[in-house]
DNA sequence: CTTAGGG
DNA sequence: CCCTAAG
């Protein structure tokens, strides 16, 4: 069966590109800053502009009359200059692209500028530690710093895996008169480029640069001033406490998003919840730029892709050879089924919604609660999610659900990788006059919020990241190979289940996570599923469809360590397992494996041992207790038997003559005895 | 590499 | 399932 869904998601920021280091002409109106880092790793220049950017445009537009004649920041320090010339700017400076869209840029430096040392090509990589520099985009423009930490990676799922998070604990906030005011930065994501706009390739060059995302956030009255950016040109009681907040951060959807509201100094929330992943992909890599360097994995994957030497056969299970997936994912067009979205709701009033109110000073008009008071001309908005474009996968039956999560991970990887711009729709309709204020757009009625949403689309259907891979000569040098996950897809059922026919005969096995599977016969996506194609098939993108998704699927995947597919064990397997112990008892788990599950690649005698362990624990435990597929209570009847018997066997080192194994069916084959089998 | 156990 | 300390 074909698991075809769409996959919905929420996107709630915006992406801001990165912006390659050396000369840059292009980008006006920003400016970096020398991270002032010691020699070692990390020091991150964070350029921020465009939060006031983004500010100004909505303010801006919001407010028509608002004439705020000057919006040009004025930077302190002299560092920064407003720039309207597309001149190459002193090597601190760094440039902002002023765009109108509401796609800002910022930009982010890590301490490329170790001048002095040596130059730190893997950088970014280390940095676990450092310090960041971030310029508001108030009318002050004046710098906000804060030593940050950066969470290593996080492997939990989602995009949050891409995420290095950057903490500015009770930040504070270096005023040009120098006084230090406290909490105007709460937190910071950074996220580690893998997957964002530029190319792997560029990936592997750019890795000291990190990209900053940005998302406008209402903010709560209470905790506004830690978690945002503030702008003090607004004051609370010109400025309604949100509107003009930015927030920086990355989330995959409300559940994961820690709020920034709250004050989550280490938040252990982004404690990678699976450090193992990591440290696991850190005790592979011999090379120590690899270490902690999310970024890099995926290059370094592509090296163990293409060719290079894979680890044990264990191992192997985690490598590309089994996942030879062909998937394929495709985005449709991202508006043709908007309107049959329904249980959903990416989109309308649910995108969008008014700001609260309450928390508003007591000196503001709290009646400016709604955004249509006429004495309020800011137009709030909280965008709750930005819909992205449809995903339709497609995943064999056999596909495990894990599978299914890095697929869609994977699509959702492509899609935010290849760069995407913010789209506005105003009741289904894209409103594609830029220039034009909200007023004139009619987005400033409240009427018409409710219909107002946004999406993500393309940057550039051109936009086609180059691919590490395709790149021997990229820096990614080739390191330890990383483990793999395995493929999913691939991976998960058929190959290995066909091959154990031994085992694996119950086919309610196979079929491990598609039940929840939704078909939709009338898709012509997809067209071709073959048994074969254990990859995704993704539909035919349409004129508006995102660049085509930039392959590497393999690649990406790499950058998803992860631990095996969970693959519960049939009854039959179960079966076999204690048929096996039976005869050769516990702590001889190799030659259960080799007897039993020779052919199950996928078990090992690790997992038998583990999974014995469980049957005995299962078996002990009342039938209320146990979950998951029941084990026939004879089985663990045995179980127990055995259990009771080669425990006792054991302890009595030499018990011949035991009541052990004859009483099962094992014959004169003494434990001692290795069967030969 | 295997085991044995804890996580 | 993962990870590791121990043979």
């Amino acid at each position: 069966m074909v698991l075809k869904k769409r996959v919905d998601y929420r996107f709630n920021g915006f992406r801001i590109p990165v912006i390659p280091k050396g000369p840059r002409s292009a980008r006006r109106r920003g400016h970096l800053k020398k991270a002032a880092e010691d020699g070692q790793a990390c020091a991150f220049e964070l350029l921020a502009s465009l939060a006031g950017q983004l500010l100004q445009e909505s303010e801006s537009s919001a407010c028509s009359n608002a004439s705020e004649g000057n919006h040009q920041p004025v930077f302190s320090q002299g560092v920064i200059e407003q720039d309207r010339q597309d001149e190459v700017k002193p090597l601190k400076t760094e440039e902002i692209h002023q765009g109108s869209s509401i796609e800002s840029t910022f930009k982010t430096e890590v301490a490329s500028q170790n001048s002095t040392q040596k130059p730190l090509p893997h950088a970014r990589a280390d940095c676990s530690v450092g310090h960041i520099s971030v310029y508001d985009n108030s009318d002050t423009w004046e710098k906000v710093e804060a030593n940050v930490k950066t969470e290593t990676f996080d492997w939990d799922n989602k995009f949050r895996n891409y995420t290095n998070r950057l903490e500015a604990p009770e930040n504070f906030r270096e005023s040009r008169d120098g006084k230090i005011k406290k909490g105007f930065i709460h937190e910071l994501e950074v996220g580690s480029s893998c997957f964002q706009g530029s190319a792997l390739a560029d990936k592997c060059g750019l890795k000291d640069q990190l990209d900053l995302y940005v998302s406008p956030t209402l903010i709560d009255s209470k905790s506004n001033v830690k978690s945002t950016f503030h702008r003090k040109s607004f004051p609370s009681s010109s400025f309604p406490k949100h509107g003009s907040s930015i927030k920086l951060g990355f989330r995959d959807d409300d559940e994961n998003f820690l709020r920034c509201e709250k004050v989550c100094t280490k938040s252990k929330a982004y404690r990678s919840p699976r450090r193992i992943a990591h440290r696991r992909i850190r005790n592979r890599m011999s090379s120590k730029y690899w270490k902690v360097a999310p970024k890099l994995k995926d290059c370094e994957l592509s090296r163990s892709d293409l060719g290079a030497p894979h680890y044990h056969k264990r191992k192997t299970y985690y490598g590309f050879e089994r996942s030879q997936h062909n998937s394929i994912v495709k985005r449709r067009k991202f508006f043709d089924r908007v309107s049959g979205v329904t249980s959903d709701g990416g989109f309308s009033s649910e995108s969008v919604s008014n700001s609260p109110q309450k928390g508003m000073d007591g000196d503001k008009p709290s009646s400016s609660a709604k955004l249509h008071i006429p004495k309020d001309p800011h137009v709030k908005l909280s965008i709750k999610s930005v819909r992205i474009p449809e995903l339709y996968v497609e995943v064999p039956e056999t596909a495990t659900v894990g599978s299914l999560k890095r697929t869609v991970m994977e699509a959702v990887m492509a899609i935010l990788g290849s760069g995407v711009h913010v789209g506005v729709l105003l009741q289904g309709k894209k409103v594609r006059d830029e220039s034009r204020t909200l007023v004139q757009s009619g987005i400033s009625c409240k009427e018409n919020l409710d219909n107002l949403s946004f999406m993500l689309e393309p940057v550039s259907l051109q936009a086609s990241p180059t691919l590490c891979v395709a790149d021997p000569s990229s820096q990614c040098e080739t390191s330890e190979p990383t483990r793999v996950p395995e493929t999913p897809v691939l991976d998960s059922g058929m190959t290995d289940t066909l091959r154990d026919t031994s085992l694996l005969t119950n086919p309610g096995n196979l079929i491990e996570s598609n039940h929840e599977s939704i078909s939709s016969p009338t898709d012509t996506i997809v067209d071709k599923v073959t048994p074969d194609s254990r990859a995704l098939v993704a539909v035919p993108a349409s004129a508006e469809a995102l660049a085509v998704v930039p392959v590497s699927q393999k690649s990406k995947r790499a950058e998803f360590v992860q631990r095996r597919t969970r693959r519960p064990f049939s009854v039959s397997e179960v079966e076999a397992l204690v048929h096996a112990v039976e005869e050769l008892g516990t702590g001889r788990w190799r030659d259960v494996k080799l007897r039993a599950f020779e052919n199950a690649d996928h078990r090992t005698y690790v997992d038998l041992k583990d999974k014995w362990k469980t049957l005995v624990h299962t078996a002990t435990i009342s039938p209320q207790q146990r979950r998951g597929e029941p084990v026939p209570q004879e089985l663990l009847d045995r179980v127990l038997a055995a259990h009771a018997l080669w425990s006792q066997h054991q302890t009595k080192q030499h018990g011949k003559h035991q009541a052990g194994p004859g009483a099962l069916k094992i014959s004169e084959t003494s434990a001692e005895r290795p069967c030969v089998c």
